[in-house]
DNA sequence: CTGTTAGCGCGTTCAA
DNA sequence: TTGAACGCGCTAACAG
């Protein structure tokens, strides 16, 4: 049970001052000879600096928060895995929180992230978040809003939503197709809201009728979507704006025993391995996380290293539409 | 630009001194009427204590450390999911970091884990790793292996892969298929090799003789399989051991134009939402991940705690067979 | 270029 | 019960 070692123990199995040790760590010169007998010194006693006393010491935690609504899905899970690799890339590690769209939970992930005075924070807000919500919590922290856009006062990287409903819709209506319900789980979130604006510009500009369909929850969004697909008025083709609205949708379908390819077309969002595999190969809008990713994170750490001190500002990335069967093509 | 509020600033204003504030913060009894004046005092100032005084005191950081693969995938980004939450509970931060199977990654990781002094870890470590190489830089740190098993004298939480391995074969087995081929990518894994071991076994059992394809990467098992399946001596059935595996035998099947239900059946490794949508609708082992989870969480705080001074143990637990379609069922 | 020294904010002595 | 004082390990400031 012995002691970690410290900088001290170092210093002296090396017969230099512990500043000299700490200055050879961070890459400072040092004396040639000295510098040889510290790293010695280090490698016989297994030393490894605490990063605990550094962030007292400097106040800086080499952590960055990321706080997102969960991480089970294809287009969270992608994003922390990049976040996780561009932030260590720059010496910092994650600490990753979720909120499950609970803004209480939300709150207390960030006065968390404030205890442990992280350097920076990724977050996808809760709907209803203010800046000053954050900004009460973590008064002087860079905050970079991902894949929502809540607060002008954050730097914000998101996916060109409403452009992307739109295209999406418009292919849609360009296979022929008039009656386009469109279809979502909890449509208070931004990027859904957006989303379906598009798909509403693109039905109106071309004289036609949007047909949303919402629910709270998945098992209400069932239902409602049974009650549509046994209507009269059912519609000829759907827009889904997330993975899970889109297995919602086509497991209504397969409960009521239809196949969608042949009885309704669909357009859905975030593309996954077996999207080509399902029945039919589902037409989805790819956003780009790679991008959104290094994006936010770059704009992150140069808040961070101090070296960006203009307006916060908004960077939007385009979706990528990728044609399979279940749009109608092919 | 004012100073983040400390202990001792509480103090004062509360007229007491800091270490009361710090008693009363943490729980312990103090007079009543100076209670009082300090939650006042914290709420005033919005004091919220520092994290990284207190690891740096108490030898405590509060924080685990969580090191994967990657997150990018069902069973990890679902386990992930589900630590975080874990270590939320017992008032714990998720250091999360991923080595992509890399043992030179892993191994940064685990000195990045030791300086930030994490309390505990939860390692899925890749193939290789032995428990010196985990406590040559994290001595005194309570270690739990999750979903692998590597070495006995770390607590272990891992799918009965033997046990889901044989099972899923005797189904196979038993819808009367002979001529089954177990097919998996990177076979150097822990529990693909496990996996695989029991669907040798149920092979063996029944006098059948085991086929196995397996290649390094993906690419690579994608072409073993197109030779496969072109092959006259073409197995009339599928065991995969993982999601990525049943994705590239469908995609490759796919692309030569066949539909596997009719001509091969499947049965697959981990469970998700679009499973029953594929064309097939997907026969898999399912693993119990919240009981994993929770157990690995419940042994790892059990640990910190030190309320736990036995052995090290191993649990197991067992995979759940889900019957569609890509089995012959139905 | 170097060593000594003084805190960073907290928890834990210890004596009152 | 309380407060004063020390030190966790490190780095920035300072004087050599």
């Amino acid at each position: 049970m012995k002691r970690r070692p410290t900088v001290i123990d170092v210093a002296k199995q090396a017969h230099v001052g512990a500043s000299t040790v700490s200055r050879f760590l961070r890459g400072v010169k040092v004396r040639p000879q000295a510098a040889v007998r510290i790293a010695k010194a280090v490698e016989s006693l297994g030393y490894h600096p605490d990063e605990t006393a550094r962030a007292l010491r400097g106040g800086r935690s080499r952590t960055i928060g990321v706080l997102l609504p969960k991480v089970s899905n294809v287009f969270f899970s992608q994003s922390v895995q990049m976040m996780e690799e561009e932030a260590r890339k720059s010496g910092c590690a994650v600490i990753l929180l979720t909120h499950q769209d609970r803004m209480a939970q939300q709150t207390e992930h960030l006065t968390t992230l404030r205890r442990y005075r992280v350097d920076g924070v990724i977050i996808t807000a809760t709907p209803g978040t203010t800046s000053a919500d954050i900004r009460a919590v973590l008064p002087e922290v860079p905050v970079v809003a991902f894949d929502n856009l809540f607060s002008p006062d954050f730097d914000s990287v998101v996916l060109r939503n409403r452009d992307a409903g739109r295209i999406a819709t418009e292919h849609l209506i360009r296979h022929g197709y008039k009656s386009i319900a469109c279809v979502t789980g909890k449509p208070e979130i931004y990027s859904f809201q957006e989303r379906a604006a598009g798909y509403q510009e693109a039905m109106l500009k071309k004289g036609l009728k949007p047909n949303m369909i919402t629910a709270a929850n998945y098992e209400q969004l069932r239902f409602a979507l049974a009650a549509t697909i046994r209507s009269k008025t059912r519609p000829t083709a759907m827009l889904s704006l997330s993975d899970f609205a889109t297995l919602t949708i086509l497991s209504t379908f397969n409960e009521l025993g239809l196949k969608s390819p042949s009885t309704l077309p669909l357009v859905g969002f975030d593309d996954f391995g077996f999207a080509p595999l399902v029945d039919p190969p589902l037409t989805v809008v790819r956003q780009p996380i790679e991008s959104m990713v290094r994006y936010a994170m770059d704009t992150l750490f140069r808040r961070i290293d101090g070296e960006s001190f203009e307006a916060a500002q908004t960077i939007m990335l385009a979706g990528e539409l990728i044609c399979r069967r279940s749009c109608g093509c092919l």
